[in-house]
RNA sequence: CGAGGUGUGGCUCAGCUUGGUAGAGCGCUACGUUCGGGACGUAGAAGCCGCAGGUUCAAAUCCUGUCACCUCGACCA
């Protein structure tokens, strides 16, 4: 596909500074701003509404499999965050911690969350005492804190948005089954209503989660190679449970420890629409989570009859669609700038010329492609298109992650590749983490993505050490 | 936490070297003319120059301190 001509000054290219693409995108696309808290960004109401279109495609989706919303509290006793040895040992350096209220010292420190295994098991704890109370199938929507270093809008910040499932099971089968089954529901959210390709695939023991048995795992690939943890599901096993003193009577009338999964999904989802579809206009939104899928503007628009056509079509198009239109004084030239830096997958213009002939011009943003469209037969031509452009950027974001996916057979090859050509690599690995180390400090960076479902054979040997390989990895630098 | 950088109308920045009435572009408001790729004219509103000390007749400008944010690295969704 024939790349755009650059028509907005105010972003700076990717091929210039992808970094500051990012921020300038973020900015003119006004999906979110800086606050007064280093990390703490404001959402303003475009990104939301993209935020918002992506929780409710997650929140069908985890309600057709049964999981219920609640509402745990925001601060963890410093007794309940320890109860799990690995769990606090991941997480209390850094979390925020709460000393003092109502202007006196606290007997106990209160952390907020940076997770809520803890608040969950505490739950759970005192509601499950038969295996007739299992599954439990939790959920909650809201922000957790994380004391980051460094902090980027979206990808990483102290404060941010997600979801956090938390579930108990009666067997340990039926809980690694739903670690997986939810990991399958992530992943269709990425491919349709995201339109990105992920890998996916499970965590190596070093870079799995702090008191899970095992860690599985969707990576995104950026335009830029780089690599984004975008969304984990975890299998803990019964050692929650345990460390809780959760019990259920079973079947067999004995007592038993439950099986627990946990699964997150966040606004860094935001971050990954923006760096996979995004270009130098702006952002290139999806369509099944664009806060407006088609934007109309009016040419002309003082010349009779023009907004009369025009809001003619945002009524019969909004039954259906999400559809703006935008009447102001800009002229047209900026509202297609404008439009085309909020990524809006699709604009209509109507005219006086239009009018006359029965149509109007669809103009797509994922390739700039204009066209005539009869005005009798819209809605179909609308939704038709949407799908279009949804399957287009799902397969351009394919192609650029297998141009920049590389095999490496060797140790040399490896080096090579993490030298010269960023993206993913993909190399034999004999599973032991010192080589994960090793590959690490040699390359300046490149960590373990995951070991995908999908192995393919590449060499009998580990790319690092030599030694009889076990598993083939996905490799990359990530956010 | 290491290395850089920046704080001046809403935004991007100039002014600081050499102290002397606080500026520009964009944006905003009103009116008019425009309208198929960021239109134009006229009139207008808007800043105790990050904060605190100090030097001085006089500080955006010099000195000291401090805070914040951004970018790049090491750690994490």
């Amino acid at each position: 596909m024939a790349q755009q001509k650059k028509m907005v000054e105010d972003i700076t290219s990717m091929d210039v500074d992808f970094a500051q693409w990012y921020t300038d995108v973020v900015k003119k696309a006004e999906l979110a701003d800086y606050s007064s808290v280093k990390g703490c960004i404001v959402y303003e109401p475009y990104g939301y509404a993209i935020w918002e279109n992506i929780q409710r495609e997650m929140d069908t989706r985890f309600k057709k499999l049964g999981v219920q919303n609640v509402a745990m509290p925001m601060l963890i006793p410093e007794s309940l965050l320890q109860k799990e040895k690995d769990h606090i040992e991941g997480f209390a350096p850094e979390c925020a911690v709460v000393t003092q209220g109502g202007g006196e010292s606290l007997a106990e420190k209160l952390y907020i969350r940076p997770t809520s295994e803890v608040l969950f098991c505490e739950h759970y704890q005192k509601v499950i005492h038969s295996y007739r109370d299992l599954p439990k199938l939790y959920n909650q929507w809201c922000s957790v804190v994380r004391w980051e270093k460094t902090t980027r809008p979206f990808l990483r910040g102290m404060e941010f948005l997600w979801q956090e499932g938390h579930t108990m099971h009666e067997t340990a089968e039926e809980a690694q089954e739903f670690t997986l089954k939810m990991l399958r529901v992530y992943e269709e959210v990425y491919r349709e209503a995201l339109a990105i390709p992920p890998v996916v695939g499970r965590k190596t023991e070093k870079e799995k989660f702090a008191g899970a048995e095992a860690t599985y795992t969707l990576e995104p690939m950026m335009h830029n190679g780089v690599a984004l943890q975008g969304g984990t599901t975890h299998y803990f096993g019964d050692g929650f449970s345990k460390a809780f003193g959760i019990t259920f009577t079973g079947r067999d009338n004995q007592l038993h420890a439950p099986f627990q999964t946990s699964w997150g999904m966040s606004t860094r989802l935001v971050g990954a629409v923006i760096m996979v579809h995004g270009d130098d206009n702006g952002l290139v939104l999806p369509p099944r989570i664009a806060p407006i899928q088609v934007v109309i503007v009016p040419i002309a628009q003082h010349k009779p009859g023009v907004l009369e056509k025009a809001a003619e079509l945002r009524d019969r198009l909004g039954e259906k669609f999400r559809v703006k239109l935008d009447d102001s004084d800009n002229s047209p030239g900026w509202k297609f700038a404008q439009y085309e830096m909020q990524g809006v997958p699709l604009r209509i213009e109507i005219g006086p010329r239009d009018i006359e002939q029965g149509q109007c011009m669809f103009v797509r943003r994922d390739t700039g492609e204009k066209f005539p469209r009869d005005l009798d037969t819209l809605e179909e031509k609308v939704a038709a298109s949407l799908d279009i452009i949804h399957d287009s950027m799902l397969h351009r974001a394919q192609e650029n992650f297998d141009s920049k996916t590389f095999t490496a057979h060797n140790h040399e090859e490896f080096l090579d590749i993490a030298a010269n050509k960023p993206g993913f690599i993909k190399a034999m690995w004999c599973g032991d983490s010192a080589c994960e180390d090793k590959l690490k400090e040699e390359t300046g960076g490149v960590k373990s993505r995951c070991i995908p479902f999908e192995e393919e054979h590449i060499s009998d040997v580990c790319a690092c050490c030599g030694k009889p390989a076990k598993h083939m990895l996905y490799w990359g630098r990530q956010y």
